[in-house]
DNA sequence: ATCTACCCTTAGAAAAACTAAAGTTGTCTA
DNA sequence: TAGACAACTTTAGTTTTTCTAAGGGTAGAT
């Protein structure tokens, strides 16, 4: 008999996270987008785990994977433990307090935000602001950001503005409207992952939606501002992401006709921040007051 | 601005598992040994940790290392994570079910279970005995044994046989002994990570210890045991590891002065087990009761 | 009948982790 | 006051792990 044997084999780790979040989220596909890998790989930790464990967690079927008990009796337990993790994280970045980091959907982070950044970096000096476009709101108990703005449900997050729709286009073309119903013969700038705004804003205005939205889409939302700014067509927009160009006159809105979608352009923290410097970081971004925040 | 981002880097769980542990123990070294690595290993870990981090968790001096404030802050939340992490362990060996993992003392492994193992692989059919001999006992909450057997202080763990020390030989030799003083002439087998054995008996009967022990040094108890069978001198046993050769009269006690040394052959199990069956593994161990066991 | 959305497998490449050995630094010892 | 000691660090090179890319399979949806 050996005196120093081996030992059992510590359980891999890697595996455990890359299982957890397969479990957590149902798919081997998004557990891979939220690790930043490929499906490949999900699926090679799992089987790594299963071998290590000597059971199996999920089960494969053809049109996706399902937990076994076995999975299942695990999963909270792993959970819990990934988010005690996730706090370590946000504690040495605290720590750190060198970087001050920002999740933000693609068109808020440049179209809200990138404005205020020059604001908001001289109000924390020696700190660096980096912004990362999402296009989901991260978990914040897990993921090291410093705060998250998305466009909300009204009650989730701080909200900083009301979202409300309102179409927009160039003064040279705002000319030829005259009456809502004028809108319907121009072409539309659609934002494909906001495809719905034009009928909630024709409902919310009562008028009639014709079969299909017509006019060229782009992926990105900043873009279809870009083609409204041009003079292309009308872009339903939300006002609060144009705010700055109604401002200086380069957008108009042609009637005054706003609609509110129940959202709001929020402000997520992680649970670690105090409420005080939580409102401190809301009012820094509002413009309402600009002082040290910690 | 780019869309799809690059995304802050997960915490690099090895360094925070080579951190924990670190932490908890006080010294790299230690580390190394629980997590079966090299010492240069963890430190190049915690650097890593620290340097994806940004912050410095340990000072350095030459005698060793002491926790910053920072790593202090972590540490209790990381040893929590790791320790919910084991527990998991624990789940998946049991769903496995197929290991019945024992850890324990080298000299209990080899003179006290060897000899109870066909009985206990009996009562448990179907699962797979392995036995891992370790110095020290390992933590339960984390590794994942289903039971270690140590010598323990009374009071740790349950205890099954209480330590005792009586001096042994073989029947020749022990012709030759009239009265205790006469060991003192004879070679002694000493263990020497139980060196103080000696002392302890030579105390608890009111007999001077000489200066210095003099005979043949072992660092495994069982060879010390060997080389007493094989009549070469006297041994300082404990009584629950060699009462088979007593029981056959191969070794025989030339003298009845059994000397307690406050400690028991115990018997340490995972939290999760049940009182019920933590008894019936004990019962099955000291051969009171042999049924299946769970 | 073809798409599409899943998941699997495999080979090879890339990255991470580890070891061994030599180096550094205070402390303890003779 | 030199030497031994007990820590940790560093570095080069090796081993192990993890990942990607590409090709496949299956069932439900169009």
């Amino acid at each position: 008999m050996a005196v120093d044997p081996p030992r059992p084999k510590p359980p891999p780790l890697t595996a455990l996270r890359a299982f957890e979040a397969a479990a957590r989220l149902g798919k081997f596909s998004s557990a891979a987008d939220e690790l930043a890998v490929t499906s490949g790989a999900v699926s090679q930790q799992v089987r790594i785990l299963e071998d290590w464990a000597g059971v199996k967690l999920f089960d494969r079927k053809a049109q996706g994977v399902v937990l076994t008990a076995s999975g299942a009796r695990i999963l909270p337990l792993l959970s819990n433990s990934f988010d005690t993790l996730g706090q370590v994280t946000q504690v040495l970045q605290d720590e750190a307090g060198r970087h001050m980091r920002i999740a933000a959907l693609p068109a808020i982070a440049q179209l809200w935000l990138a404005p205020r950044l020059p604001a908001l970096r001289h109000a924390v000096p020696g700190r660096e602001v980096s912004v990362t476009a999402l296009e989901q709101p991260p978990n914040l108990l897990r993921e090291p950001f410093s705060c998250a703005l998305f466009l909300l449900p009204n009650g989730q997050g701080l909200s900083l503005e009301e979202d409300i729709l309102l179409p927009v286009c160039a003064p040279a073309l705002a000319r030829s409207l005259k009456q809502p119903d004028d809108l319907l013969a121009l072409p539309w700038l659609i934002d494909t992952s906001w495809g719905a705004d034009w009928q909630t804003w024709l409902a919310g205005v009562g008028l009639k939606a014709p079969d299909r939205p017509k006019g060229p889409q782009f992926s990105l939302y900043s873009i279809a501002v870009q083609e409204a700014l041009a003079g292309v067509g009308v872009l339903m927009a939300h006002k609060a992401l144009v705010q700055r160009y109604l401002e200086t006159g380069e957008l108009v809105a042609p009637f005054d006709l706003p609609v509110k979608t129940g959202k709001s352009l929020a402000l997520l923290t992680p649970n670690g921040l105090t409420r005080k410097s939580r409102d401190q970081l809301a009012a820094l971004l509002t413009d309402t007051a600009i002082k040290d925040w910690t």
